[in-house]
DNA sequence: ATGAAAGCGCTAACAC
DNA sequence: GTGTTAGCGCTTTCAT
C-alpha cells in the first residue's frame, strides 16, 4: 500500500534510531510475559545445569526466556519464589522441587498457571511431568549386583516425599522380591538431601547397624561419593569390601577412585522435553497432561565387583 | 486519613481477590524491569553454578530476578542473547563471557546499560568487574612446585583473549622469572576452551613436543582432568612422573585419583560481589567503576610431589 | 481494507 | 496534602 522504497527507508530509520519493540508494553497489553519460571532446589547439584540448558535452548527457540531460582529445599523459600514468579506474570513454570504431595504446586495449578514437573512427579492431580524410569533404572542396578553374586544389599534412599526417591525405594524392593533376594529393611536408610554429607552420614548409619551387607545402592551419585568417604574413613575398600552404585552419572564420577557404576539419565533431553511440554500447555491450557518417561542406561565401572565376604 | 478498619478490610479484600501488583505495568511506566541478564559461556562448567547462586541470592534481596543464558563461547549467539536481553529491557547485565577486547560489551556500554563483568575483565573502557587474583594464584602454584624442586614447568593456558587466561599466562612467566626459573615457551600451550577434551589434547601436544618437563600448571581444573587422562593413556603417572595443578577447586576434584592440587576461588562470593556492584551501578549509573579482586587459596593435594626425573 | 482510538495496570505529574 | 489525570508502548477493537 506504500511504496517499497518508503517501507525500506522507514525500517532503516527505525533500526538506525535503535528502535526495539518493547516486550514490556506488549506483555501489558496481551497479558503474556514470554517468560518462564524455573525452580530448582540447588543449581550446584550437577544434575540441574544440563537440565537447565535443555530448557533454555528450547525456550529460546520459541522466544521465551527463563528466570531461575533455587529453593534450597526450603518450603518457605519455595513459596516466596513461586509467589514472586507468579507476580511477575510468568507464562508458565518448570518445577524441579515438587514433592509427591505438594500444596504449593497444587496452588499454582488451581490458579491455572501452566506447569510442568521435571525429575519429579505428583501422586495426584494429573500434573504433566518429565521423569526418568526410576524403577527400571534401579532394577538394572540390582540386576547387575545380583549377577555379581550380591544378596545382602543396602539402599540409601532420598527423602520419600520425593517421587524419585520413592520410586527408587519401592522399585528396588520390588526388583529384589522379583529376583528372590531377601529384603531386609534394616539395610534401607533415607537421607534428607541428595548430597555428599548425607551419603557419608547414611553409610555410617548402615555400618553402625551391624547387619552384614556387601553392596550399597545409592539413590544419587553424591550419596555414593559420601559412601566412598565413610568406607575409606573406616578402613574399608570399594569394591573389595562393599560395591556401590550411584544414580545420574554426574560429571567426574567416572574418574573417582574407583570410577562409579551408575545410571546415566539424559538430563539435557529431559530439560528439552519439559520445556516442550510446557510450551504445549501454554499454547493450549487444556492439552492432555503428558507424563514423559525417559530411559536410563546402566554404566558399569569399577565400584562394583563380586562380593568377597559379608560386612561388617 | 481513612479509618484503620476500612484500610484493613480493603487490603484483606484485595488479597482475597488474589490481587498482585503487576510488575509489567509498573515496568512500562517506570522503564524498569527489575530484571538482570546473566550471560555465561556454559552453565555445565562447574564454576558457574556457585557464581549464579551468589548472584541470585543478592539480586533477590533487592527485588530483582535474573534471566540466564549460555553463549557456548559463540560470538554470534552472544550477540543474539545480548540483543534479546536489552530488548527485554533488563536493568543491567552480568557478563561472564567477555573477552579482553570485546566489541559486544563495548556496545552495551555505549548504550549505557549498567554492566559488570564476572571472572573476566577488559583492557579498556574502565568496566566494573569481579575477578580473582590470577597472578597471585598462579604464583602460589608455582611457588609450591618450585619448593618441591620442579624447574621444568609446562603450562596449559586458556585462550589468551580471556583476561583470566592472559593473567595466568603472564603471571606464571613473571613468577618464574622472579624465581630464576627458566621460561621455555615451547612448554606453554593455549587451549581453545576450558574443558576436559582440550586438556587431554594440550597435554598430548606437550608430550609430543619432546621437551622434558616434570610439572604442568593447568589454567583450569577441567584441563587438569584432561591431563590425567592423557598421562594415563600414555602409561605415565601423576604425580610420580608429572605433577599437576589446576585452578578453581571445582567439586569432586578433591576425590580424583590423585586428588588435585588447585587454587580455590570464592565463586559464590564473587557472584555476590558482582550482583552488589551491578545494583550500585543501576542505582547510580555514574558510580565509579570498581574492580573487585578476591583472593584465592592454594589447596595442596596428591597431584603434586617432588620430581623424580625429567620427561618425556 | 485502512486508520483512529481505547485501554492493558500502573506511576508521576499535576491541579486542587 | 489529596484526588485526578495523562500516558508509558503496545495490541485490538471499532469506525470509517
Amino acid at each position: 500500500m506504500v511504496s517499497e522504497e518508503i517501507a525500506l527507508r522507514v525500517t532503516e530509520a527505525a533500526t538506525s534510531l535503535g528502535y526495539r519493540p518493547n516486550p514490556i508494553a506488549y506483555g501489558l497489553r496481551t497479558n503474556r510475559s514470554f517468560t518462564v519460571g524455573v525452580l530448582v532446589p540447588d543449581l550446584t547439584n550437577p544434575v540441574f545445569p544440563p537440565i537447565m540448558r535443555g530448557i533454555e535452548i528450547t525456550l529460546e527457540a520459541a522466544g521465551y526466556t527463563a528466570i531461575l531460582a533455587n529453593s534450597d529445599n526450603d518450603a518457605a523459600r519455595e513459596r516466596t519464589i513461586l509467589d514472586a514468579m507468579r507476580g511477575r506474570r510468568v507464562d508458565g513454570l518448570i518445577v524441579a522441587t515438587a514433592h509427591r504431595d505438594d500444596p504449593l504446586v497444587a496452588e499454582c495449578l488451581a490458579e491455572e498457571t501452566p506447569l510442568v514437573l521435571i525429575n519429579r512427579k505428583m501422586e495426584q492431580g494429573n500434573v504433566p511431568s518429565v521423569v526418568n524410569d526410576d524403577a527400571a533404572g534401579i532394577a538394572a542396578a540390582l540386576d547387575h549386583l545380583a549377577a555379581l553374586g550380591h544378596t545382602r544389599i543396602a539402599h540409601i534412599a532420598g527423602p520419600l516425599t520425593l517421587s524419585t526417591a520413592h520410586a527408587r525405594y519401592h522399585g528396588l524392593i520390588a526388583a529384589m522380591k522379583a529376583r528372590g533376594i531377601a529384603v531386609d529393611e534394616t539395610l534401607f536408610v533415607c537421607c534428607e538431601i541428595f548430597n555428599v554429607d548425607e551419603g557419608r552420614r547414611c553409610c555410617a548409619l548402615l555400618l553402625d547397624r551391624g547387619r552384614p551387607f556387601t553392596a550399597i545402592v545409592a539413590a544419587h551419585d553424591l550419596l555414593a561419593v559420601g559412601c566412598y568417604e565413610t568406607l575409606t574413613a573406616r578402613g574399608l575398600s570399594c569394591p573389595r569390601d562393599v560395591s556401590i552404585t550411584g544414580y545420574n552419572d554426574i560429571p567426574l564420577v567416572d574418574r573417582l577412585n574407583p570410577p562409579l557404576t551408575t545410571l546415566r539419565t539424559p538430563l539435557h533431553e529431559m530439560g528439552v522435553e519439559a520445556a516442550r511440554c510446557l510450551l504445549e500447555r501454554i499454547a493450549d491450557a487444556h492439552a492432555p497432561a503428558r507424563e514423559i518417561v525417559v530411559a536410563t542406561e546402566l554404566v558399569v565401572r569399577g565400584s562394583t565387583a563380586a562380593p568377597r565376604a559379608a560386612l561388617p
